[in-house]
DNA sequence: TCTGGGGTCCTAGGACCC
DNA sequence: TCTGGGGTCCTAGGACCC
């Protein structure tokens, strides 16, 4: 708690579907939504115009479809939203050495730490430039908060929402907070509000009343103590860099529960190999192996085991997932699977060593045999266990047979690690995941898996041909290149066509055309840069990169829609 | 047409050790 | 010869956040 605000929290309003407006000069100004399009997708991010349907962050699909069944409906492209995070958050880098990012779009800055403020008006006009500064970078808007905490800057730049910024002035928040619902407070979920209310307390002024005691008694110990302290306006928390990641993991839901054991089986296969790439694109190795079960009823379990020392071979990795999977009742069907890895070490010094103490490996002179490549080890499971006996060194894939492709960026592209599951799944049902807005019905669509050698794989999870049988699959949103007409996006697929909107994040509002799903003058592409790739005559004044013609917000009439 | 994906932190019980 | 106490590691689950 500090005696001026100058703590800043910065909060991009509705950040994937504002880079996906400011990408498609025809959504401007239209309710837009961003999420998975499957029959078990969730909204990540909705437009203001889409709220004021209703719909909301981590809704069922299903569910914004009844509420703006005219929206436009978006696969997310977190390549896209990465390039303009950077933008963003070397802005803050400006501001401050101490910047904590908290997603891609948000972002705790500490002033002073950079001598940019040290009273509250000097940190207003900061935050004013940063909000301009934003703007002509990315064409986007943000809203700031300041505040003497990061709990009260935080609130502050979501009262300050969409487009704008507040400062709470120390010495005031006792009383502002006191009326809020307890929500407000961070940490405070459904689970603790219910909790809380049956206990009598609904607004932040209940809980400061009630003492540290009782909400110890009620929460258990950290909870009922910081919720105490918060509800008082306490936070001391500082504003931390950057820290370390201490667990990687992938998931899938499927959009047909998976019944068939061997099936399942292939599946977590394939996933220990997606985890591992992610991890060593991160140069991290892990001892800890986390096998995730959601099953037909949505009752979640894991199960874990720990190495004897960190490994990153995809091998190791997918074996202590299949012995997890094997204590795993899976009858009635399974909605979800996942693998993580935890315990991360940085893994030059820790597999050295424990190769050292696994003992010699058959393979010789492992350290020299694989390069610099890292030494897994695979150890004794339980920690009484026979298991001992089972150690055993390898060798891990020298790192350029793992596909480099996965890079920092989190878009898994299907690809090879190891000689792992053929690339075909055992059967052909229920595809995972993003599947396309056709996908509904049985088994028409759902033979194919993405096979190792696919079809020409988009750069973007989204865009890629799925195994659907005599077509490739375009998911709303992807990008495309035809050879005539240009760059474009997918507006929509089904019954062997795919509508596109061809048009670019400075050109006006772009024509559609329609055409087979498998014509060979329609690819995959890299999306644009929203701005000038570097050099960025940025449209000044105006509303986000907008189309020159000014004015032209496709606005009011029900015009042109998806 | 109920409920994504990637994380973090906390709690609690049992094993194990001193 | 009735069984304390504390610390650490591991496992499982739950709440929460964006």
């Amino acid at each position: 708690m500090r005696a001026a605000p100058t703590i800043l929290h910065l909060d991009m309003d509705a950040f994937f579907a504002a880079v996906e407006q400011a990408a498609k000069p025809s959504l401007r100004g239209k309710p837009v939504i961003v999420g998975g399009l499957g029959p078990r997708g969730v909204v990540a991010t909705a437009s203001y115009e889409a709220r004021r349907f209703g719909v909301r962050s981590a809704m069922p699909m299903a569910q914004a479809r009844r509420l703006a069944p005219n929206a436009a409906y978006l696969v997310p492209r977190f390549t896209v939203y990465r390039s303009v995070s950077l933008r963003v958050m070397e802005l803050l880098g400006r501001l401050s050495p101490l910047v904590e990012p908290l997603s891609l779009d948000e972002a705790f800055v500490d002033l002073e730490a950079g001598g940019a403020a040290y009273d509250g008006a000097t940190a207003r006009s900061v935050g004013e430039r940063l909000r301009r500064d934003i703007r002509e970078v990315t064409g986007l808007t943000g809203s700031v908060g300041l505040a003497g905490s990061k709990m009260l800057a935080k609130i502050a730049s979501e009262e300050a929402k969409p487009d704008g910024l507040v400062v709470i002035e120390p010495g005031t928040e006792r009383a502002l907070l006191a009326p809020m619902g307890v929500r407000t407070l961070p940490g405070v979920g459904p689970a603790t509000e219910e909790h809380l209310r049956r206990a009598g307390m609904t607004t932040v002024a209940d809980l400061a009343e009630a003492g540290e005691d009782e909400l110890v008694r009620l929460l258990g110990r950290a909870h009922g103590v910081s919720l105490h302290a918060m509800a008082l306006g306490r936070d001391d928390r500082p504003v931390v860099g950057e820290r370390d990641a201490k667990s990687v993991s992938v998931e899938d839901t499927f959009d047909v529960d998976l019944h068939d054991r061997v099936r399942v089986r292939w599946e977590v296969e394939r996933l220990a190999e997606r985890c591992v790439r992610r991890l060593r694109a991160a140069g991290r190795s892990g001892r800890t192996v986390v096998l995730k079960v959601r099953r037909y009823d949505f009752s979640t379990l894991t199960r874990s085991e720990t190495l004897r020392g960190p490994t990153d071979d995809p091998v190791v990795v997918r074996e202590a997932a299949a012995r997890l999977l094997d204590a795993v009742d899976t009858t009635g069907g399974v909605r979800l699977l996942g693998v993580g890895v935890s315990g991360l070490a940085d893994y030059t010094q820790e597999d050295l060593f424990a190769q050292a103490s696994a003992g010699a490996a058959p393979d010789g002179p492992a350290g020299s045999a694989g390069g610099p490549g890292p030494v897994a080890v695979r150890g004794a499971a339980v920690p009484g266990g026979a298991g001992g006996s089972s150690v055993a060194a390898r060798v891990s894939v020298p790192p350029d047979a793992v596909g480099a492709v996965d890079g920092a960026d989190g878009a898994d592209v299907e690809g090879r690690a190891d000689g792992g599951p053929a690339g075909a799944p055992p059967d052909g049902s229920g595809r995972p995941g993003p599947s396309g807005p056709s996908g509904g019905r049985g088994p028409s669509g759902g033979s194919g898996r993405p096979s190792g050698s696919g079809p020409p794989e988009g750069p973007e999870a989204g865009a890629g041909g799925e195994g659907v049988p005599g077509g490739r699959h375009w998911a709303a949103g992807a990008d495309v290149r035809h050879a005539v007409h240009g760059a474009g996006w997918v507006q929509g697929s089904g019954v062997g066509r795919v509508t596109v909107r061809f048009e670019e994040p400075w050109s006006a509002p772009g024509r559609v055309r329609t055409f087979r799903t498998d014509d060979p003058q329609l690819e995959p592409s890299d999306p644009l840069p929203l701005v000038g790739g570097g050099s960025q005559p940025a449209p000044s004044g105006t509303e986000p990169t907008c189309p020159p013609e000014g004015g032209g917000a496709p606005g009011a009439g029900g015009g042109a829609r998806p």
